[in-house]
DNA sequence: ACCTGAACACCGTTCAAGT
DNA sequence: ACCTGAACACCGTTCAAGT
């Protein structure tokens, strides 16, 4: 269960004594952990300390001097997942394809975590590479260039990645099934005349649409819509898509 | 400067010693420039509080009991400006447009609110409905119906919407400039073997594309990427249409 | 290098009470 | 209806210290 000696990240051994052995991976797991369960309102530095057995210092000393320090790593946790499996000998097409499949999946495993992934900037930078590397490789072989390149690379990013984002949005935390309540009352008040067709897909489409929704992706699914949203992009940079570049 | 008495939502006078005349309007106005001022980070309701010569719980009357209620009237605040100013009497591709321009507009006038917008789900939830019916109506003039009308609403608002968000994504408050300085570091350190086209384009795009930047769309502009995102989804929309619906 | 205890300066929210 | 004061149960972070 626990080890009389635990070995540190630097490889050397030591006395229980001296050291609970904590890691930074351990710590990200465990936040992780925290995280999915209660949700990223509830977390906090000093439960997880609790939950570790340890105390807070300590967490500070192996993340760094903050909590936006731990949400660095765990966000780099996230990409870091996605990096593996990237296929290299495929259609440009099929790799952009790969990848934001993956990081959707990703983070739907963990759909607490969203917010912070694409509401925040901090980050290491570093594990992102390889997705960064595989999109903008793709989008070259596509024939982008310069600024056009640029344009691609943060539509896609910011189309995909921040439709995941907006997907996973954390709903209030106390009373759903009140808040919810005076949701469908209000629905039902609406007034046909002003939106008629509002008014008119409301039976079909109440709490399956981004803003007349009380529940997020994780209770209702917005696959299909994330992979229409996926071939509109890709069908259209495929049609823009500049002819053989003269510049490479 | 200050009344002796001042005039209550509900439309009657009272006298200034049995109130102070507070209103929601004015929590909200003081709430989005205090954001605006110290980000959404440092916000807090007991400063708020202070800010308004008030006592906390005078603001819990008037929002609701909590804080994420708060946050739910500031998100209203913004979807009721987008509803200002929708023309009707144009071809659909215009009128998509012009109400995700001025979404982005709206937004990035007060950016440190952003993640209010997109990274939670509280509203009130009707002063969204202009919006929505806007889009619903144009999707419907597309040709659009049913389960391809959900997806192509949730594809837009998701994609656009969730680049905003991502878009204005809250940098590290602390020391911007010594992350900055590590973020130079490990860029310079990138491997150009295992990252040959990154390591490339690092000299144009560093701090210019959404990983590899330590600054947000308050400082770089992301405009011409979000132009080419909507105009990628309309001009996807209309390839994509459906053709005369026999069924409206 | 790794870890703890005690302390500082805050929070959000509730409860009982005032006019 | 509108508003305040006092109190509860927390926070994140720092500082000095221990092995």
């Amino acid at each position: 269960m626990s080890d009389a000696t635990a070995q540190s990240k630097n490889g050397r051994l030591r006395g229980r004594a001296a050291s609970v052995g904590l890691t930074k991976e351990r710590i990200v797991d465990v936040a992780i952990a925290q995280i999915d369960e209660k949700g990223l309102h509830a977390f906090s530095m000093r439960e997880l300390a609790r939950a570790l057995g340890v105390s807070p210092n300590n967490i500070y000393w192996h993340v760094g001097g903050t909590k936006e320090d731990l949400f660095g790593e765990i966000a780099a946790r996230f990409t870091a997942a996605v990096s593996q499996s990237l296929p290299r000998d495929k259609p440009w097409q099929d790799r952009l394809r790969t990848v934001f499949l993956s990081y959707r999946d990703a983070v739907s495993d963990h759909a607490n975590v969203a917010p912070l992934l694409g509401a925040q900037l901090k980050s290491n930078g570093v594990a992102n590479l390889a997705l960064v590397e595989a999109v903008l490789t793709a989008l070259h072989d596509a024939g982008y260039r310069g600024s056009a390149l640029r344009d691609a690379f943060n539509a896609l990013i910011g189309g995909l990645c921040g439709f995941v984002t907006m997907e996973f949005a954390p709903a209030p935390d106390d009373k759903a099934n009140e808040w919810e309540a005076l949701f469908a009352r209000r629905v039902a008040e609406i007034d046909a005349d002003r939106f008629p067709f509002t008014h008119a897909v409301l039976p079909d489409f109440m709490n399956r649409i981004f803003v007349l929704r009380w529940e997020n992706g994780k209770h209702v699914s917005y696959a299909s819509s994330f992979d229409f949203l996926l071939d509109l992009l890709i069908e259209g940079l495929s049609a823009r898509a500049p002819r053989q570049s003269p510049n490479p």
